[in-house]
DNA sequence: TCCCTGACTAGAG
DNA sequence: CCTCTAGCCAGGG
């Protein structure tokens, strides 16, 4: 498939996939760094479409670090379960050392 | 084409 | 840090 034909939510899934283990991020610095700054919903919105995909969107969080999509996965706690798997702690649906796990793709990427 | 929805964000108070 | 408001824009009906 051609750039060109790559729909915004293609992109969003490139760069989701790029997403580092251990790491989180979050959609408006997914969206910036397609040029869309603005458009941090449509990535969420586009992470809706992610299911089925190798897509790790468990590690795509609002910028508060707050798993604002966990309603979005499987049981109640899903997200939350795949985060510590990979040692992020999580406490009350919310990142903690957000700073430190933060990963933005417009500068590491 | 218009209208509504949404896993968001930045700014103001 | 919290709450409320406005802006954003791709999809689907």
């Amino acid at each position: 498939m051609q750039p060109e034909t790559l729909s915004f939510f293609e992109k969003v899934y490139e760069v989701a996939k790029k997403i580092p283990y251990g790491r989180v991020t979050s959609y408006g610095a997914i969206a910036k760094y397609l040029g869309a700054g603005k458009s941090a919903r449509i990535v969420g919105y586009a992470m809706n479409g992610s299911r089925g995909k190798d897509i790790p969107a468990h590690r795509v969080v609002n910028r508060k670090g707050l798993l604002t999509g966990k309603h979005h996965f499987e049981g109640t706690n899903l997200m939350q379960q795949l985060l510590e798997n990979e040692g992020i702690e999580v406490v009350e649906n919310q990142i903690q050392n957000l700073e430190t796990i933060y990963w933005d793709p417009a500068k590491e990427l």
